[in-house]
DNA sequence: TTGAAAGCGCTAACAT
DNA sequence: ATGTTAGCGCTTTCAA
């Protein structure tokens, strides 16, 4: 790996100059020298020592993003579709601004924290964290966040939060249902807490809003946190007689439940209505084709990029929260009752 | 950030000692030091500044994880579940080693290289690389390297390949195909190069194994690349009756194909049978069940990091390729026609 | 057992 | 327009 200082002392030139030239202040050094240098810069198959650089600049031209690991869905976060799309998504955003993408998933804050410190990290993204952490990591770190999807994040919260109304789009989804003529219907979601809590709060709003019963035993929930995911399904196979529609808080749940319905001869939608949450692959290849609420998951990510580059520039934002669109994605998994 | 420097000072010590406690070499320095420093460096929640531990020490606790995007499959290739789960278990390895993970998704070589070498890389994974590409990198840099999925990597090479035996797992398939009565089958994929092109081998194998013809006529290769993804189904809904089975190259295909004949009123298996690759959730979501070749993602990850780091601690392997288990799992996608 | 000091590659303030 | 130099935070050799 050959140094700045090589590239100097072959062309008898100051490392000044050759730093000068390969960050472009044209202004600083004559035209002839600027050729001269390239030609070497090229010629060495020059590439900067980034360790280096960031000591001395005080930065690092590094992104960090942030998940936390939940247990019991999947063993590896990043099977999740959702997960997977938005890293894929912000690390392409990162790379075509020339930074650098690195990667922290852990169940532990403090790892988290001594890493965005010790690799001085130029900025974060944070998936899915409660607020609290947020706050555990602001304690320590000064510098630029952005939030995706952060449930309890406080209107007047340093950080910007990156989300969709999932109250909004549970509400929708709930409506529809009531509409199509169903009255009962269950709730399943890894627990109600997070954005989980934020949709089960708009399912209740509609059935208030309907007049419809909403406690607990009128509305059960069924939770993945609880009882695993095959209890989960059992449970719902069980008590089946109770309801006639269940909301799944995400596409895989979904999908997975029609495909264990379906495996025991209750047929989907006929004998129940299943709805989903994102509208990724999952949706569209399970059969019946899943009714659920489409959201963009790459957009998230770049929009998050996006504001953290600009933040990291000394760019000021007005709005702390950005709500990004859903959609309602009508397909056959809801039976309609009337 | 607190620094080495100012612990040593507020102690009254030199730097020198307080590094040396970090670095647990106890037999330097006193027990009485030892304790008094660690308070000291507990008190102010000291965290090393990697970019200077990496400039004074010539390496980086970075492992590199290289992909190369590849156009037409999905927009963002860890969507991709292969991939997701992919990385998802890397990064798990990577962390509870100590190291941190960069990743690169990128059709560029130069961009790879120069990551790789600006940031002084301890190691680097590459996933599904065209073994000229490795060498490309090769040229400039001279750390560990651990290939996975290789299709082109030289008996001979420098690296160490991780992969399954694919031309064998298309052979099973196709062997298990052909004793299902099946005469006359279609190969779906990408294209038929790389692990693509070793699995289409594997089949053509097995095709001449069992005196079937396995031109290009008899045994049509539909590739996706060509035809982009919808074409690509057109196309085997145009050519059905041309076929029994179709041998797809990943399940998402398989599902994805499935789903799309179905719409149609095509019936599988009656009416066409279907095969997949890699057995994941798609395989078990789609209806009916896929027959499959299944792999273990994981495992590949977590062995791949594995050999890295002891290669980057200067273990030498013997082996240059790591072949890993496959297993045919028999569902429902394929029609015994006798 | 402890400390002083050089040096890793780069940047930037300050000469010239 | 070009060069000198100090310093970023850490490790490590060598001396005390």
């Amino acid at each position: 790996m050959v140094t700045i200082k090589e590239i100097a002392n072959r062309l008898g030139v100051s490392t000044t100059t050759v730093s000068n030239v390969i960050h472009g202040k044209t202004s600083e050094v004559s035209p002839a020298t600027i050729e001269l240098v390239q030609k070497m810069l090229k010629e060495c198959g020059y590439v900067p020592n980034m360790g280096a650089r960031n000591l001395a600049q005080n930065q690092s031209r590094i992104i960090g993003i942030v998940m936390k690991e939940r247990k019991g869905r999947y063993t590896n976060l990043l099977s999740d579709p959702f997960y997977g799309e938005l890293v894929g998504a912000v690390e392409k955003v990162i790379r075509s601004k020339g930074y650098y993408l690195m990667m922290n998933i852990s169940d532990n804050m403090e790892d988290i924290i001594a890493g965005a410190a010790s690799w001085n990290v130029d900025g974060v993204i944070m998936v899915s964290l409660d607020y609290e952490d947020v706050l555990e990591l602001r304690k320590t770190y000064k510098k630029p966040m952005v939030l995706i999807d952060c449930c309890n994040c406080p209107e007047d919260a340093e950080e910007i939060n990156i989300t969709v109304d999932d109250r909004k789009g549970a509400y929708d989804v709930t409506e529809y249902l009531i509409r199509s003529g169903h009255k009962r219907m269950a709730y399943f979601a890894y627990n109600t807490q997070g954005i989980s809590g934020v949709r089960y709060e708009g399912c209740i709003r509609a059935l208030k809003d309907y007049g419809l019963p909403w406690d607990r035993e009128s509305f059960p929930v069924v939770s993945v946190k609880e009882l695993g995911l095959e209890g989960a399904f059992e449970s719902v196979c069980y008590q089946r007689e109770d309801f006639t529609a269940v909301i799944c808080n995400a596409d895989y749940y979904a999908a997975s439940l029609i495909n264990y319905m379906e495996d025991r001869g209750v047929s989907i939608p006929e004998e129940l209505s299943v709805t989903g949450f994102d509208d990724n692959e999952y949706a569209r290849l399970i059969r019946p084709h899943l009714t659920t609420v489409r959201q963009s998951v790459t957009d998230k990510g770049v929009r998050a990029v996006r504001i953290l580059t600009d933040l990291i520039n000394g760019k000021e934002y007005r709005e702390r929260t950005i709500l990004l669109p859903f959609k309602m994605v009508v397909r056959d998994s809801v039976k309609i009752l009337r």
